[in-house]
This record gives structure tokens, sequence and C-alpha cells, in this order.
DNA sequence: ATAGTGCACTGGTCCGACCAGTAGGCTGCA
DNA sequence: TGCAGCCTACTGGTCGGACCAGTGCACTAT
């Protein structure tokens, strides 16, 4: 036992060093949403980099969402906003190589929305309460209208019960993980003969699941919530993996 | 009402039409992990583009994770298995500046835990059984040897159970979340003065949920690993985040 | 057959140049 | 004096050429 214990040594290319120091900048407020970047010409001089340098840590950083440029903005890049389309990137791109099943990106979203559920029963307000008998207010009347209305109207009451769950790790996910699902499903719902009744059923659950958080009942609000998904996409998801799917029914 | 609509015209830069034409390839399976990208020089040919074009193209490819690329390898960039480094860059730049609190992430965790056992306790293998066995029994091992071992013990039961829930997306935001809160509260358990006796419950607390996912019921051992969760992280979650999460606990 | 060496090629970085586009100041008109 | 419209200085996007340190392979000498 001896010796010195040395590290290896990591090459650090030079752009990715402007990456980690703009990042942090970021991370730590410095540089808050809106601010400017100086322009390339003026990030070369402060870095000691090349102009080339420079861009390819900028087209890193704007990969990851954090800044974005335009051409001719005498003003620099400009620090975004987090927004989550790098994570819904990154789980499509997941989805799509790593072979996601529509079993389980079901399964998923029964997970989600049955918790947000659960804790929106307990936390939830008067105005978000009103925000869900809007949404399904809009189903009814889309029911007439088309299956791309009735879909954005019940989108919009999910959204409100993640929003009421308050959580925002529920709410990003439910997000991405449905305009997925909605993605490989695309057309079919609305082409399927019966679509009206499908509608219909779909409406009368979801008032169910919205008296039962109105009621506070958190389980049963969770449980009805994981019925009404799995009524709803079942016939999407292949039979061998709807037993998986079932595990959720208690 | 009339006249043709037009599209609004979005001009789109050169390298991202390369980035799209080599993330379609991997997508669609064209371009499989390990396979190998021509070199830079040969792919300026192909694209027809100046080599600065082709570099940034490649690492905004390189930032999402699809291929890596190494000096002097004369193979060119490598096409990477799908990993969920990128997922986890962006969730933990969602934490940091979007501020996640560390109540949202523990809740979140306690959502997943719970689910990953609830689908556990119907879909284990007796091998899966038999991993979460070693895991206790090295947590009750460690218990003497320190906190990180203990850690690590931990970490290998929350993960076996993932595994035995058989959703991929489970597992991998599992892993995500996990490593997230364990940075944020990186040292403060194992600086706590009762360490030994909270390893000693947590591993009582583990028991009975694997008990409850031997003996198949779901509900109990989702509803015991929330109560796990809470207790475990309780002292560290501020005061006025606990309602929330305590309203996971039926 | 093998150990060693050289070379062709790689990616990383730099430089200088040109283009189309933008914003804001400036000019000139009312 | 006020405003409309042009001008210009600057931006980011792209190009082409250059040099360097590192790599793997083929070839060489043993």
């Amino acid at each position: 036992m001896g010796g010195p214990r040395f590290e290896p040594v990591r090459t650090v290319r030079a752009y990715e060093r402007i990456v980690e120091q703009v990042e942090e900048a970021i991370e730590s407020g410095t540089l808050r949403p809106g601010q400017r970047l100086p322009s390339e010409r003026d990030l070369m001089g402060q870095f000691s980099v090349s102009r080339s340098t420079v861009r390819e840590a900028l087209r890193v950083l704007q990969a990851r969402g954090l800044v974005r440029s335009r051409p001719g903005d005498p003003h620099g890049a400009e620090v975004q906003p987090f927004t989550p389309v790098e994570l819904h990137k990154s789980m499509t791109m997941l989805a799509r190589v790593d072979g996601l099943s529509l079993g389980e990106l079901v399964q998923f979203r029964m997970v989600l929305d049955s918790s947000a559920n659960l804790l929106a029963a307990r936390l939830r307000t008067d105005e978000q309460l009103a925000e869900m008998d809007t949404a399904i207010a809009a189903m009814r009347a889309a029911v007439e209208v088309g299956y791309d209305e009735f879909s954005a109207a019940d989108v919009a009451f999910h959204d409100a019960v993640a929003r009421a769950s308050r959580n925002k790790l529920i709410q990003i996910c439910t997000e991405v993980v449905r305009s997925i699902v909605l993605g490989l499903i695309a057309g079919k719902i609305a082409a399927a003969p019966d679509r009206v009744a499908l509608m219909r059923r779909s409406i009368r659950h979801h008032e169910e699941v919205l008296a039962a958080v109105r009621a506070g009942d958190g389980p049963l609000a969770a449980r009805l919530s994981r019925r009404t998904m799995y009524d709803y996409y079942e016939e999407y998801v292949p039979t061998s993996e709807r037993p998986a799917l079932r595990a959720l029914l208690e």
C-alpha cells in the first residue's frame, strides 16, 4: 500500500470549460433568464479561445436549452428560462431507441395520474376544482365537435389535477409522457368507430374521479383514475402487456 | 377567409439538418450503438458543408449523448448506447434552476418507490426476491462498517424492486431522482449522531416491505414503502413541506 | 512470429474571411 | 419639432485552410 494515489488525467476540452462556466453562472443565478451573453467575438476575448471554440460551446448550451441565439441579434445569445423541452427530448429518445413499449408508458401515466389525484384530493384549492369542472364541461361540449377538441379538454383536466398536486416533477413528467403516448396512438382513437361512446364513458369516469377529489377521498380518486386511464387505453395496448397494467388496479 | 395558408418560413441551420439526419438514422436503427460515423472530413464531403458546421452538429449530438468522439480515433465518432445521463442532466438542471425543493423530490421518490413495490409484489421473480434478500443482508452487515456501505446496499434494494416492477421508466426515474436527493442531503445522514439507530430502524422497515412483496400484497408493500421513505427523510425536509409528504401516507 | 517503429489520419483548436440579417442611430423631410 | 425611412455597424452562420497532439495500423527489422 503506498505511493500517492494518482488520479487519471482527464483532458478537458476548451469548449467544455466554457460550457461549465456558463452553466455554473446560470445555476448560481449570476445569469438569469432574459439576460444576454456577450457576443461570440467578445467571448473569444474573454475566454482566450477562437471563435470556433466559443461557437461549439454555445451549440452545446443551446442543445441543453440554456441559451438561444438569433442571427443578427446585436445583444448576443439570450439566457432561456428553464423548460422541460430537453427532458422531453431525452425521454422521447429513450422511448424510441430503448424501445419503451406503449404498455410501459401507459403504466407510468397511471402511476403519475393516480398519485396526482391522491395529492390533489388533499391539497386542491377551490379554484383548481373549478378548473377541473371547466375542463369536464369542455369535454362534454367537445363530444359533438371532434376528437381533437375532446382530447385537448381531457389534457386540460389532467393538467389541472397535476397542478393541484403541487409537485412540479409530477406535472412535468405527466406532460412529457402524455405527449409521447398521444404521439404513439395518434389518430387511432379519432378513427375508432365507437369513439363517441368512448368519449361519453370517459366523461363519466372523469366525473367520478372529480367527485372523489372534491370529497377529499384521495385513495378513491387515485383508484378511479387508474381505472379510467386503463379503460381508455386498454385496446391500444398489446394483450400481452395488459396484465402488468391491471396489476395497478386493486 | 381565403387565400392559401402560408406557413411561416423556419430558417433551418445547416448543422441542424445534419443533427436531424443522424438522429433519424439512430432512431430508425440504421445506425446502431457501437457503429462509427465517418470522420469529420468525410462528413463535410457527404453533407457538402464545412468542417466547422460538421463539428457543431457533432457537438450537439454529443451533448445529447448520442455519439462520442475521441481525438485521434481513426474510426470516427462512435454511436453510443442510450443512457439516461441526459435525462439526469436535464432533471438536475431542473432541480437547481427551477428550484425543486427537497420535499418535492422526496415526494416523487415516494410515488415511484411505492408504485414499484406495488408492481413488484405481483411481478417479481424468485431471483429478484433473492436479490432483495441479499441487499438487506448487506445493509445489516454495513451498519457496523459505515454509512456509505449502508447507503449502497439501500440503493441496491430499491434498484432490485424497481427492476422487479418491469417498468423501465420507473427504473430510470428512480435512479435519477434518487441521485439528486442523495446529492442534496450528502453527508447529513452520515453525520447524524444517532445514525446507527436510524440505520437499524430503516432495515426493519425494509424487511417489512420485503415481506409484503414476498407475500404478494402490493398495496401493503406500497404503503409500507412510502412510510419507510418518509421516516428516513423526514428530518431533512422543512417542516412546512412535510404535510404534503404525509398526504401520501394513508 | 514478434517486438518495435513510422506514418497516415484523427479530432481539437486557431485564424481570417464572407454573407445575410438585425437594431438603432442618423438623416432628411414635413 | 416630430417622425418616417435609410445606413451602418454589428451580429450569428458558414466557409476554407492551417497546425498540433494523439491514435491505430501496417510495415519493418529482429
